[in-house]
DNA sequence: ATGGTTGGGGTCCAA
């Protein structure tokens, strides 16, 4: 089974994209983040159409929205709401025996001060709380991927300079430690850092406003797939798929696929 | 230190 991640930043504007790398690489399941758009306008026909029938989607209208698409059944689809918000950061379902769960975590504002800036503090409850929720309702024996949009580059070579990036938000200690205790709760396995060392740069992201993102290659790995220690040994390969970037018209993220072996 | 770009919805907010 591959699965993919990426978040789309409006999967209206850019189903044209999301369909034609659907065709390229072929996943059999691809999560979504930032689709922009209410469940009723969710381009569903379009996936059915490309061999993806089975989905489930939580939108609203504008902002944030998720969604799981895949050519093999999905059952138990369901959303979790976190903050005491109702904004679409989460969606879930089981496919081939596996459940996956997808996450948009909120991105935090620019001050990297909860007492300052209330979208970090949002970040770090948000955090706080998918942590307490999975150590409480979950274990780590049971066969489980966590992907998504988490909006936090934990390593030093998940961006451009470590340095320059310690005050950023994405890359700040706090959000980093807030991440790390999420991952051991249920000793999650960082899905491509299990085929890259930590000491070779990896990127998910270019910012829109760089003059040229692919000469100037100040990235992030904001975007991850995690699996519980049961899969761990199946994992097979995991790729970002950088071009997509480059593409016309292309999301600020590039997907990121990871091969299991489970039998589809 | 500053400003740079994009998307959605509606004349601004979030990233």
């Amino acid at each position: 089974m591959t699965v993919a991640t990426w978040n789309i930043n409006s999967v209206r504007l850019r189903i044209d994209t999301v369909l034609q790398f659907l065709r390229d690489a072929a996943p059999d399941v691809l999560c979504l983040q930032e689709i922009k758009t209410e469940d009723a306008l969710f381009p569903g026909a379009a996936f059915t159409q490309a061999g993806y029938p089975h989905q489930a989607v939580r939108g609203m209208k504008a902002y944030n929205g998720v969604a799981i698409v895949s050519r093999i059944p999905l059952t138990r689809p369901h959303s979790l709401d976190w903050c005491g918000k109702t904004d679409s950061r989460h969606i879930a379902a089981e496919v081939a025996g596996v459940e996956i769960h997808n996450f948009y975590v909120p991105a935090g504002g620019d001050i990297p001060d909860p007492d300052q800036n209330e979208k970090f503090a949002h970040k770090l409850q948000f955090l706080d709380e998918v942590t307490a929720w999975f150590s409480t309702n979950r274990r780590a024996e049971t066969p489980m991927m966590l992907v998504g949009d988490l909006n936090i580059a934990p390593l030093e070579h998940d961006v451009w300079s470590h340095k320059k990036l310690l005050d950023v938000v994405s890359h700040t200690p706090i959000e980093v430690e807030r991440m790390g205790r999420w991952q051991q709760g249920l000793a999650w396995v960082d899905a491509v850092r299990h085929f890259v060392p930590d000491d070779q740069k990896l990127y998910s992201w270019w910012s829109y406003r760089a003059k040229d993102w692919d000469l100037a290659d100040k990235g992030r790995r904001l975007d991850h797939v995690w699996v519980t220690p049961p899969l761990k040994e199946k994992l097979e390969a995991a790729e970002i798929q950088r071009p997509w970037r480059g593409v016309e018209k292309a999301s600020d993220h590039v997907p990121v696929l990871v091969r299991l072996a489970v039998p589809a």
